[in-house]
DNA sequence: TTATCATTCAAGCAACCACTTGAATGATAA
DNA sequence: TTATCATTCAAGTGGTTGCTTGAATGATAA
């Protein structure tokens, strides 16, 4: 070979971060993260084009992140290798900490108001023993039926304004969603402390709690 | 503006993989986990030019993972965010565990001889505690005495022949050096073994042994 | 001030990437 | 077999990236 070895080996590293260097990827991992699923749904839900949503899976197999099977006529992508939630969490984690951009457009989900410390998902699960708390799983149905926080009710943001009559303004309600780069659990509870409640997030979302090696409730399918 | 926060947080988070995503930055990154160091010996370190160092440094910079500051003539860079260590780190794990290319370039190191496992930090400073070791800084000088384990003795893989005749080939031997991206440990490991002697890498290198919160000592300079 | 040194900037070029479009493949069901 | 469906492939386009070269900046020392 005309290169080194170290040469190759530094390329190979950035092989794998140059799969992560796309917002298309980014959202594609985030998905798979929360269940397995085929192309044309993964297209769907990123709102990116089949024929796209192809390559950029490809891509992120080459590098070793997903793997892929065909079943009947779908190929089934899914996670790979459980570090990528490392490596998608530190990511953010980063921008965080870092990128004055990141902290303006989190700010920005907040409504003004400043936003309460998120809550760790060692002390939620306490607080979920006690049963002194309300769980809410801002996800679309669809990826609540394929496995959440046992305990956890399911509500869009789009419904949650139905369920706040029926909500204790007294129990504290935390609530979560896909992981570090899913908004919803941010603008829920930016909703639920407009209203008075006592609202706040849980770090991360369902992948880093499984992550944990937490239980993880997946209801019997029809 | 146009886009949707959800968009732009993706934007930012992919921004920072894109800064891993290059091989030069990897080693830039590489060469700053040992300690700061200003943009002409980061250059010459690297083989990069130093106008081209400078413009991947700041590309870095802007992606949160690198600060500099003005010493003189000289601008120093160092590493902002600790947490690039452990995405470093995250980035070989991946691809030695799913790229068939990095395993074989990884082998080919050892020389034939299948290389043992590497001994955990922890494992090592018990080791250490106790004197049962050698350990071996394979690094340049320079680097050596911008800090180093303690107890460690520095010897480069070209110096390497000529200490052996000193080392006791009953002791085990342990060897490190930058990190994850470094295949000095790997290369003296495999010379070691080929005269017969019990050595084996350590995990990772200085700078995750400092991240553990791990003693580091640095020699007075003179 | 002027000269020197380290770094950064600016322009230019080849290589690469994300996305689109339309055709090809591969598995299933009629 | 043929028709259908999900996915992948192939080619083309605009935009971006990495590297080089040579000039510009900014700090120091004479």
């Amino acid at each position: 070979m005309s290169t080194s070895p170290k040469q190759a080996l530094l390329r190979e590293y950035a092989f794998v971060a140059q799969a992560l260097a796309a917002p298309a990827r980014l959202m594609l991992l985030e998905q798979l993260a929360q269940t397995e699923a085929a192309v044309e749904g993964l297209a769907r839900k990123t709102g990116l084009t089949v024929a796209n949503a192809s390559q950029h899976l490809q891509q992120l197999r080459r590098a070793g992140l997903v793997t892929s099977r065909r079943a009947g006529k779908a190929v089934i992508y899914r996670l790979q290798d459980r570090r990528a939630v490392g490596l998608m969490g530190l990511l953010s984690e980063v921008a965080e900490a870092n990128l004055a951009q990141v902290t303006d457009i989190l700010d920005g989900l907040s409504g003004g108001a400043p936003a309460p410390e998120p809550i760790t998902r060692a002390a939620l699960a306490e607080r979920l023993a006690a049963g002194a708390v309300i769980l809410l799983d801002i996800r679309p149905e669809d990826e609540f039926a394929a496995g959440h926080i046992p305990g956890a009710r399911n509500i869009t943001l789009a419904d949650l304004e139905r369920l706040l009559p029926r909500l204790d303004p007294e129990t504290e309600i935390i609530a979560y969603c896909r992981g570090p780069y899913c908004i919803y659990a941010h603008q829920a509870v930016a909703r639920l402390r407009q209203h008075g409640f006592k609202a706040r997030r849980m770090q991360g979302g369902l992948p880093e709690w499984r992550e944990d090696g937490r239980a993880v409730r997946i209801p019997p399918s029809l």
